[in-house]
DNA sequence: TTAAATTTTTAGACAAGACTAAAAAAATAT
DNA sequence: ATATTTTTTTAGTCTTGTCTAAAAATTTAA
């Protein structure tokens, strides 16, 4: 149970909260100083001014030199910050017509808006969405995610045949690389052949049959037929 | 013509140039220090620290002890952080159901969102909207207002009839109190007494007849019918 | 198990934006 | 025309979030 007065959290903080977060397997491992610094842009000294102050306001574990973990209340701002992100990402492909590779931007903006009602109307809006337009998962109001069973396209075994769910990789260019060879989201891909030279892969797709290097492959996500 | 290089326009520095817009007809006229610190209920030394930033930034004209206007780049900034706000009230209460005396507080975070192709998209999902949900108008990308000629309801002669087009006062009391009266953007009414004792107006709305104070009916905007 | 390299923290500085208190300019009143 | 009041600006301080450079702790290597 955690009191519903939920403190005051800077845009700065939040972007700090999320990033402890997907550093350190959902902010539970401690993540360190340097790793932050990188995966932000920013500088060393910069992280452990600002990890202090997310002590100091209880939303993360610190001792020096030992790493950054978050606490219940931290972790939970992470998920909202995350939640809030991915529901503005598909009002954006889904009402706007964005494209894919472009909302990212977009969303880092609009994440950090205050209102509790405004995300749950949206959400409402949206048809209660359980993934995001890149396959991640929506978390709910208290943080919970509906887990679903996907695996790596390069680690199917031949014969294999399921849904394409989700990428690894949702940078613009790979994002774009996708459409330019038509593969969306929703494709039934079958896994017809594992060449070991160059370790790229062969699948049909509906009907055509292409080529793909195993970079593609490693950050395709399917969703197993049973 | 103008660069179409936008600087970098921080959300304070979109707050104070909204603030000068509004108080000097358009950002036109200059305005006072004082009056813009009480506008934006914050110090006179405050307002004179960031007046003297925006005119570095050619946003601004500024001299001492003479007051702030806006400059042509200053006053297409306010007029695309008021098309922002307008067009996100509309997406607030036609999409998502807010009711008009609760959508001020999230359109004032919602306008810095920074993205043009986000607010032009925004636009053509909502129908290109003339007007937000309180009757003001949506200036278009170039800064230009479609202006709608309506008029005081309290400065109607008895008899006239016009269409409930807009509010002058748009706190959300006076929001709350016209629904409890169940008054509408878009109602039919008609003049039909105005009492000298304590200058309140007899009207008809759909039918019925209800009284409204003076105070109210100045807050009222017609559109007359010709 | 010391020495070297790396990581992390501290100390001090800076920019943005706000504040208080005091000085300067302008407006108002006698 | 001068005194008083009001408005505006300046000067100095504070907080947030960032940085650089140096010190301290930890890890890696010899």
């Amino acid at each position: 149970m955690c009191s519903k007065t939920s403190i005051l959290v800077t845009q700065s903080e939040e972007n700090y909260i999320k990033a402890i977060y997907h550093l350190g397997k959902q902010g539970v491992q401690p993540v360190s100083t340097n790793a932050i610094a990188e995966q932000m842009e920013t500088k060393a000294s910069s992280v452990t001014d600002m990890v202090k102050k997310l002590a100091e306001k209880n939303l993360a574990n610190y001792i020096k030199y030992q790493g950054v973990s978050l606490t219940e209340i931290g972790r939970l701002t992470a998920t909202s910050v995350i939640r809030k992100h991915r529901l503005w990402e598909v009002f954006l492909v889904d009402k706007l017509n964005f494209s894919w590779d472009e909302v990212h931007e977009v969303a880092e903006q609009l994440e950090h808006i205050k209102s509790e009602k405004l995300i749950n109307k949206l959400d409402e809006f949206l048809g209660f969405p359980k993934t995001d337009p890149h396959g991640d998962p929506i978390p709910d109001k208290e943080g919970n995610f509906t887990k679903i069973s996907k695996m790596l396209l390069w680690e199917c075994n031949i014969g294999d045949e399921g849904i394409f769910v989700g990428v690894e990789d949702s940078s613009a260019s790979f994002l774009q690389y996708l459409d330019k060879q038509h593969i969306s989201l929703g494709d039934k891909i079958k896994v017809l052949y594992k060449e070991e030279f160059d370790q790229s892969l062969e699948i049909s797709r509906s009907g055509t049959v292409i080529s793909l290097s195993h970079k593609t492959s490693s950050n395709i996500y399917l969703q197993k037929k049973k």
